[in-house]
DNA sequence: AGGATTACAGAAATCGATTTCATGTGCAAG
DNA sequence: CTTGCACATGAAATCGATTTCTGTAATCCT
């Protein structure tokens, strides 16, 4: 592992030259040609740990996400490194497993490797960022909120769930019932939030009675679908407010031979692996990999040095309704 | 952003002794009381990049993968993580979006980085890992090989290919073409080897002229099963050589009506997010986060110091077979 | 009791780059 | 012909930790 010293002397500069050549600084045509050949020829690349430490920054960025088998989230980083590397910067993924504590130590460990900012979707609504803006690192959520006062890229939630639940309905069905996600968790709440709203209007059941709280997982979704089934008076459509836990709960109905439109589902989030007919279903899609870039583009701003007051970019989403209609009872 | 000088000034000790709190060894109990509270009140944790700088190495390991959009490799990542994590590692992944060229510059940052380890699904067979090897840094490849004496960890491709295509000879198929990935990936090509050998001995027509490389993604698997759908004599079953592209291919089947078993399919891999019947689809399952973990495991080993000559751990694949017969002409 | 060992702690060197500061050269302006 | 300035370059300081080296005091052994 060649270093900057033994280049120097085999090109016969000091290493204050060596290092101009690789910042482009001026440095006379005929050392520069001296150095280069010398860095080559001993297959030099300079120790970015070294030259972090020096300058107390990096060209990488952490991504901190829950879910690394969620699509949503890979979707979402495909974003995120896409713009990136349009701008020079190299992306890390950190998989928090929806745990706080895990989370907290990828955020030290983003900090203390002078990394150069960080995109969070973060575990919970009280995960804790103080570690990064103690720091003052640049810092962007997505998908969900975080109490702190950063910026932050997010969908409209709370419309996503009326939407979902507004499909069903017009469709015919009579009682929609919500798979959501753990108590604690923004989109979750927002979106149940939004089914609440218009099954109160719409429909006439006891509607808290058709809430299910799942992992946001592919068995949270089945064993909640589950115990919908087996109610005393089971409900004839469900939303399912991400996109694993409409999977679950679709292989549910199917297994049982209640595939839509039997029992209507709309699913917020896409189901970009599945072999459904998009005709049965309704889907409210998340522009996941559009949430990434969001979130990549205002890093960037910041750590190229805007100071502008925080901001939160919402993004629309777009519905696809099943167009067959409930069966008539 | 706190020091060890700072600490070590408000705790009334040398920085050395901060140090030697920090890392275990021994100080008198006194002294450690006095450090612990002064970092405690100056929240002050140790720099990663200086740390890293000087003890030439990190606790992170670099997991360099092809596709993070494919559910294979993340449930593979997931399968590192948690063995990393045991072992008190973290993990960060790289995006290579099959390209050598991202990939070669994520090795780059691995090595200049100080990364213990690098664990590498390489984007293609001749994939560039020199920079890691004469640094000596440990390295071991999962899913495909690289042409380099290493560690690997791999599926028994072939078998797998001669298995899925056994499979649906068996239920009485005749013409089973075959979707595969681009040439010069390992796996895609052992996987159509085993397509061939079997069918070369079960059927009776012009093999070759039924396979397809795609791009190991959906929209390759659609594209190719288009192109197979529209030959005068088309096939009446397939087999796809990747998860992505089975599922593409099964999109195009289900929208023209002809879903499994009218036309038989085998994938070679899983299909977590499916709600498809198993009855209906022949599956060879690839134990994609044993890989992870297997790969992990050995990268540790030699992290710690193993130097025994590499060696190539080949895990089984287990089939769940469809138990519709084809139909009957 | 005296030499040997051990435990503890500080001073200073070190990791490999960047950056500040100082120096020497050449050229233009006065 | 000076004074001054821009420019290229090297020497040395710096980033923040770890580690070696060294010294002192306490403990052990015969």
């Amino acid at each position: 592992m060649a270093t900057i010293y033994e280049v120097a002397a085999l090109a016969g500069v000091s290493p204050a030259t060596v290092s101009r050549v690789f910042n482009d600084m001026r440095v006379s045509e005929e050392k520069t040609r001296a150095v280069r050949s010398a860095a080559q020829s001993l297959n030099f690349t300079p120790n970015r740990t070294a030259r972090s430490l020096r300058k107390q920054n990096s060209e990488v960025i952490a991504l901190v996400i829950p879910d690394i088998e969620n699509p949503f989230f890979t979707s979402l980083a495909r974003g995120v490194e896409d713009r990136a590397q349009e701008a020079g910067f190299s992306v890390v993924l950190c998989n928090t497993d929806e745990s706080t504590a895990k989370e907290a130590k990828y955020l030290e460990i983003a900090v203390s490797e002078n990394m150069a900012g960080v995109i969070v979707a973060p575990a919970s609504d009280h995960s804790d960022l103080k570690s990064v803006l103690s720091r003052g690192k640049p810092i962007v959520s997505v998908d969900r909120g975080t109490g702190y006062d950063i910026d932050g890229v997010m969908v409209d939630n709370r419309p996503a769930g009326r939407a979902a639940a507004t499909a069903l309905f017009d469709s015919g069905y009579q009682r929609v019932a919500c798979i959501t996600g753990p108590l604690g968790i923004e989109t979750a709440d927002e979106r149940t939030r939004g089914w609440r709203q218009t099954a109160t209007q719409r429909g006439s059941y006891p509607i808290d009675e058709y809430l299910r709280h799942a992992n946001h997982r592919v068995d949270g979704g089945r064993a909640a679908m589950i115990e919908l089934l087996s109610m005393p008076e089971p409900p004839d459509a469900v939303v399912a407010t991400n996109n694993l836990m409409g999977v679950g709960a679709l292989q549910i109905l199917s297994e049982a031979g209640m595939a839509p439109p039997s029992v209507g589902v709309a699913v917020i989030g896409d189901l970009p692996f599945t072999t459904l007919d998009p005709a049965t279903i309704t889907l409210v899609h998340l522009p996941a990999r559009n949430l990434g870039i969001a979130a990549a583009t205002m890093l960037i701003e910041r750590i190229n040095g805007d100071t502008q007051p925080p901001r939160t970019v919402v993004l629309r989403n777009e519905i696809s309704r099943a167009n067959i209609p409930a069966p008539t009872e």
